[in-house]
DNA sequence: AAATCGGCCAACCGCCGTATA
DNA sequence: TTATACGGCGGTTGGCCGATT
C-alpha cells in the first residue's frame, strides 16, 4: 500500500495569496523550517492550501534573498548562453543566477528575452557574422583579458595587450550595430589563435567566460584540439558565426559541475559527429550531428531519452537545484 | 472616459522520477 | 514487490494593469 492522501483537494484554497497567508507561511517556515514535508505543512501553519502551493509560494516569492525586477545584461548573457547549451532547464539556469527563481527566468525568457532574440534574428536564414547573442553581449560591460598576459590580439584591431586587455568599446558601440557586429566577430576570428584561450569577464557580475583554444580543448576528454573548432562549427551553424561563447566557469563558483559537464558533453557530441562516430544503434542520430542546428539539438535534448541520459544521468543529483 | 489590447507574472497543471508503506 | 504519495520541474493559463485607440 502507498501513503495516505496528501490533502483534500476539495477543501483547498486556490488563486492569489493574501498578505495574511504569506505572513503565516513565512513566519512558520522561518521559525520551524519546512520539516521536509510540504504536504503536511499547510495544516501545521493553519492554511487551507495545498502543500505544493505552499512550496511554490515560498520558493518563488517568500524565501529570503529573492531578487525581483529588472534582469541585468550579465544575467541576460548567462541565460542566453545556458539556454543555447542546455535548453529550457530553468532550474539549472536559475542555479547560476543567485536570487532568481526558475519561474522568474522562465517568465522573463518567454515574455521578453525570447522576443528580444527573435527581433534581432527575424529570419531563420541568418547571415554569416550575424550573431543572436551579440547585441546582448554588446550591451554588457565586457572587457577582455589575455589569460597568459601574452598578447594574441590582432595587431590592427584596437585592443590593448598588456595583461588585462580591454576590448575597444568603439567596436561594440557603433551606431550601425550589424556593422559593429561583423567587425567584432571578424576581429575575433582573425586574432584568435585556435590553440589559445580567450576570456572575457563581465565586470558587473564578475563572471568569466572562455571561448576558443585550449580551454575548450582541455574540456574535451579526447584532448583533441580540433574539438574546439568542431563546437565552433556547430555554433556557427546556428548562430551564423563561430564566436558563440562557451561558459565553462564563473569566478564566483556558482556554476555547477553538472552544467560544465553538460557543456563538455555537448562538445564531445559535436566532436563525435566530425570524427564519424554515431550512435545509430540507439537511434540517437539520424544524421551527422553537425548537420543539426542548435534548435534541433535542443529538440533532441528535450525529446530523446538516450540523449537526455547521455547528457544528464551521470551527475543527476548534482544538477538538482538547491533552493535552501 | 470607456473599451480594447498586449505585456507581465503568479499560480496552476500535469508529468516524471523517487521514496515509502 | 508494488502501488501510490511526494517532490520537483517545465509548460500553460488567467487575471491584473498600463498603454493605446
Amino acid at each position: 500500500m502507498g501513503r495516505a492522501p496528501c490533502c483534500d483537494k476539495a477543501n483547498v484554497k486556490k488563486g492569489p495569496w493574501s498578505p495574511e497567508e504569506d505572513a503565516k507561511l513565512k513566519d512558520y517556515i522561518e521559525q520551524h523550517g519546512t520539516g521536509g514535508n510540504w504536504i503536511a505543512l499547510p495544516q501545521k501553519v493553519g492554511l487551507k492550501r495545498c502543500g505544493k502551493s505552499c512550496r511554490l509560494r515560498w520558493l518563488n516569492y517568500l524565501r529570503p534573498n529573492i531578487k525581483h525586477g529588472q534582469f541585468s545584461d550579465a544575467e541576460d548573457t548567462i541565460i542566453c548562453s545556458l539556454f543555447a547549451s542546455i535548453g529550457s532547464r530553468w532550474s539549472i539556469i536559475a542555479s547560476q543566477l543567485p536570487g532568481r527563481t526558475d519561474n522568474d527566468i522562465k517568465n522573463y525568457w518567454n515574455t521578453k528575452l525570447k522576443k528580444k532574440m527573435m527581433a534581432m534574428n527575424p529570419s531563420p536564414q541568418r547571415k554569416p557574422h550575424q550573431s543572436t547573442l551579440l547585441p546582448i553581449l554588446q550591451s554588457s560591460p565586457l572587457s577582455f583579458r589575455d589569460d597568459s598576459n601574452k598578447s594574441y590580439c590582432h595587431p590592427h584591431r584596437s585592443f590593448t595587450g598588456s595583461g588585462s586587455l580591454s576590448y575597444s568599446s568603439s567596436l561594440l558601440s557603433g551606431n550601425n550595430s550589424s556593422a559593429s557586429a561583423d567587425s567584432f566577430f571578424q576581429a575575433q576570428e582573425s586574432f584568435m589563435d585556435p590553440t589559445q584561450k580567450c576570456q572575457f569577464r563581465d565586470s558587473s557580475s564578475n563572471n568569466m567566460f572562455v571561448f576558443g583554444g585550449e580551454a575548450a580543448a582541455t574540456s574535451c576528454s579526447s584532448s583533441d584540439a580540433s574539438c574546439n573548432n568542431q563546437i565552433s562549427q556547430v555554433m556557427e551553424a546556428e548562430f551564423g558565426d563561430a564566436s558563440f561563447v562557451e561558459q565553462i566557469g564563473v569566478a564566483d563558483n556558482h556554476l555547477y559541475t553538472g552544467v560544465e559537464d553538460t557543456i563538455h558533453k555537448l562538445m564531445m557530441f559535436s566532436s563525435a559527429g566530425v570524427s564519424g562516430w554515431s550512435d545509430k544503434q540507439n537511434g540517437l542520430w539520424e544524421q551527422n550531428p553537425l548537420d543539426y542546428g542548435l534548435e534541433e539539438i535542443k529538440e533532441l535534448i528535450s525529446t530523446n531519452n538516450s540523449f537526455n541520459n547521455f547528457l544528464f544521468d551521470e551527475k543527476k543529483t548534482e544538477e538538482r537545484v538547491k533552493y535552501y
